[in-house]
DNA sequence: GATGAATGAGCGTTCATTCAT
DNA sequence: AATGAATGAACGCTCATTCAT
C-alpha cells in the first residue's frame, strides 16, 4: 500500500488561521489530541495547550476562538478521515453488502493507517472520540453550531453509510438511523467493553476484539434491513445476504 | 390508574446526606433538574443552584460532594425510575415479545406518569437524560465511579431488557449489547431529529413522533435477534415475531 | 515512683466548658493532640476534629469559643504539667546548680511520665509544642490574650527557672531572659535537628539526643550566668574577652 | 556612607515570575510586607494583597503560587539583606570578636539601613520577621521545602555567625546552635518585651533598647563560648560551677 | 505573527458559627 | 447537654480572554 499524503478539507468557519497550515498550528493539533487524551475534555485548557507546545494562550487563540472549536475541528478530522477511508478502501467495489462490511471495519478501527498525516495520530484521535466524541455535539449551543455547518462532516458520513444501506435495500425505512446508530455503537461498544462490560457483550482484550464488534454491527445492520424486506414479503430475501 | 407514592432506593455514596429526606434536599433534586435543563451540565454550578433555591452553596454541599455526583444521583434516579416503570407495565404479561414491546415504549417516553413523586419532574428528567446523559459515564473518572456501583442501575436496567431478548430468542449472541444500544439509539434519536435531523428518519414534531421511534427500534430489535434465528437456519421465524 | 492522679488546673477563661470535667471534653482534648500532631495548627479545624469524635461542630463550640483558645488550653496544660514535674523532680533538692541541671532536663523532655492523667498524651503534646507552640503567641491577638492572662503559666514556668538561676548567682542579670531563652532554645534545637540540621550541632537520631541538647544547654545557661560573676570579679580569663 | 543599589539574588524556585523584574511584582512585594505587618500571616490572602496594589488574585498567582513561598520568599529576602549587611559592615574588620559584635548588632537591628532598594521596607519586614518568621519553617511541609533550598540562605546566614564564633574558640563545640540561637533569641527578646515582657529582662521603649539587647547577647555569646575554653584550662571560676 | 503580561469573572470549597430541637 | 441542619462569608485558585509590544 502506497504512504501518500493527505490533506484534508475542514469547515474554515472552525478556526480564525488554519492549523494545517503553520507548524504552529500543527503542533496545536497534535497536541490536543495528546492532552485531551490524558486529562480529558473537560480538564483540557488553553493553558495547558499552551505549556506543552511551549508556546503562550495568546497564540493559540489565533488559531482557534475557543476549546469547544477546536474540538469540533478535531471531530471533523475525524469524520473526513474516515469519509476518506471508507472510500479509500470501497474503491471499484460493486457488491454493496461487501462495502457495508468494509464501512463497518472502517468505524470500529478508523485509525488502521494506510496514509499518514504526520502531526495527527489517528489511533488516539480516534479514542478520544470514542471516549469524549458526543460532548462535541451534546451541548447547549448545538443549534448555533449546526446552522454553521460545523457537523456536515458527520452527516455526509452517515449519508454515505445509508445510501450502501439503501443500495442494498431500497425499501428500507431508516437508513440514516442506521447509519448513526451504527456509528455510535460502534464507540459505545468499544467504549463499553473498556469501562462498563456489563453494558455489552463484546469482551475487551481479546484477540479478536475488532472482529468481535464487527460481528455484533453486522447482525444490527443486515437484521434491520433484511426485516424490512420481510415485512414487505419480498421472499426469498436478498441473495447477498446469506453470508451476512 | 392509581396515583401511588414511591420511594427510590439510589446508591448512598453517592450524597452525604440523603436528599430525598430533608425539603431542602428534595428542592435540590427538583431544581437541579431545571437548572440543567435550562443551563446545561457544563453551565450548572453550585452557586447558580443555591441562588434558585434561595439558600447557599456550603449548604448544598452538605448534600453532595460535587455537581459530578449529583448528576450521576440524577441519572441513578432516572434508571430506577425507568426500571420501575418496566415492572410496573410488564406485570402479568406473560409474552415477551409483547414485554418488549411495552419495554421499548417506557425508553423513548419515560417521563409517563402513573405515580407521582412530587418534587421530581420525570418529563424534565428524561430531557436532561436525553442530552446531557452520556456525560454522567464518559469521564475519566469513570473507572473509580464503576467500582462505587454509580451504574449498577444502568447495568440491571440493561440486565433486565437483555433477559426478555434472551427470552425471545434463547440462542441470541448480544442481549446485552442490544439492550443497552437500544436504550441509547432511543436517546440519540431524539435528540438527533431535534438538533441533527440529517442523523434520522424520524421526524420531530410529528403527531405520531414516539409511536415513529418504537417502529424504528422495533426494526432494529426484532432484526437483530430474529436475524440470529436465521443463521441458525430456524426458519420460519418465531411465530410471535409476525407483528414485531 | 508512684502513678499518682493529678488534675491540672487552667486557666478557666480559656474555656466556656471544663473540657476535663466530662468524658466528650477529654476526648476533645486527646483528639485536637493527635489531629493537630497529624495536619498541623493552621490544618486543624473544628469539623474534622468533631468527625474524629464522632461529634459534632456544635458540640466542640459548647467547650472552646475558636480552635486558638483551644490551642493555648493545650499550651496552658504543657507549660502548667513542666512546671508540675519540676516541682516534682527537683523536690528536696538544695543545690541550685543540681535543679537548673534537673530542669534542663525536664524541658528537653517534657514527655517523661511519671504521672498519667490518661486523656493526655503527653509525648505527642510535646511534639506539638516543638513544631507549632510559638503559633500560640505569635498572633495579632496577642495583647488581647495577655490581658486574660493566657500566658501566666507560661510566665509562671520562666519565673521558676529563672529563680533558679538568681540563686546560681545573685548578681546575674538576664535570668529572665535566659529562662525563655533556654525554653525557646530547647525546642528550637530539636526541631532543627530534626528538621533544619544544619542550623544546630545536635544529631538527631543519636543514642544520646537528649543529652546532648542537654550539654549544649548547660554550655549555654552556665556560660552566661558565670560570666556575668566574672565581671564582677574582673578575672581577666580571655583577653578578647574583655570587652565581650 | 553611599547609596548604593543592590539586587538580591533569592532561590529562583520560590516564584513563577521574578517579582523584582517587573513594576507589579516589586509592588507585590513591597504591599507584602505591609500587609502581613497589619493584619498578621494568617489573615493576610492574595485577595486582599491585589486589592491594595489595584490588580487581580490571578495577577499575583502569576508570581507566586502560594502566599506560603510569598513569604519564605519574603524571609529569603530578610536573611539575604542581613549577610549582605554582615559582610558590608565587617569588612576589612580583622578582630573576630569586633566581627561577633558587629553581627550582633545587625540580627538586632536589620533595618538600619546605607543602601536603599526602594521597592523594600527593611524595617518593616523587620517587624514582621520578629513577630511572624518562625511560621516559614514551622509548617508540615517543611522538609520538602528544604529540599528545595529555600531556608538555604538562613543556614548560610547561621554559617556565616558560626564562623566567627569558631574563629573566637577554635575548640568550641556548639557554633551553630549558637548561631542560631542567637538569630532567635534575638528576635524572640524584641517580641517578648513588646508582647511579654516578663519573659525577658529588657524593657521596651527605653532609649537604649537595642544597646540592652545587644549586651543580653553578648553576654549569651561570650558566656557560652569562652566557657569551653574555661573547660579546657580547667580554671575554678565558682565553685558552685564545677559540675555546670 | 507571536508572545509576555495582565485581568475580570467565577468556580469549587471550606470555615467558623448559629439556630432549632 | 448534645446534636442535626443550615448558612454567611471568604478563601484559594483557574479559566477564558485581551492588550500592548
Amino acid at each position: 500500500m502506497t504512504n501518500i499524503s493527505i490533506r484534508l478539507s475542514i469547515n474554515d468557519k472552525l478556526f480564525l488561521r488554519d492549523p494545517q497550515a503553520t507548524s504552529l498550528g500543527q503542533r496545536i493539533l497534535q497536541e490536543s489530541i495528546l492532552l485531551i487524551d490524558e486529562v480529558g475534555f473537560e480538564q483540557f485548557t488553553f493553558r495547558k495547550l499552551s505549556q506543552r507546545i511551549n508556546s503562550t494562550e495568546a497564540s493559540v487563540y489565533r488559531y482557534f476562538e475557543n476549546k469547544h472549536l477546536l474540538f469540533v475541528y478535531l471531530l471533523n478530522w475525524y469524520w473526513e478521515w474516515m469519509k476518506f477511508r471508507i472510500d479509500y478502501n470501497t474503491m471499484n467495489i460493486k457488491d454493496p453488502v461487501q462495502r457495508l462490511k468494509i464501512v463497518l471495519d472502517v468505524i470500529i478501527d478508523t485509525a488502521k493507517r494506510n496514509t499518514s498525516i504526520e502531526f495527527v495520530d489517528e489511533d488516539i484521535l480516534h479514542r478520544i472520540v470514542v471516549a469524549e466524541g458526543t460532548k462535541g455535539y451534546h451541548t447547549k449551543t448545538v443549534d448555533e453550531k449546526n446552522k454553521e455547518g460545523f457537523f456536515l462532516s458527520y452527516k455526509t458520513l452517515c449519508k454515505k453509510i445509508a445510501d450502501i444501506l439503501t443500495e442494498i435495500n431500497p425499501e428500507y425505512q431508516y437508513p440514516r438511523s442506521l447509519a448513526s446508530t451504527l456509528v455510535e455503537t460502534a464507540n459505545n461498544t468499544i467504549y463499553f467493553a473498556q469501562h462498563l462490560p456489563r453494558l455489552t457483550d463484546i469482551e475487551f482484550d481479546t484477540p479478536n476484539f475488532n472482529g468481535n464488534i464487527q460481528k455484533m454491527l453486522e447482525n444490527l445492520a443486515f437484521g434491520a434491513i433484511s426485516r424490512a424486506v420481510q415485512k414487505e414479503r419480498l421472499l426469498p430475501i436478498n441473495k447477498a445476504m446469506k453470508q451476512g
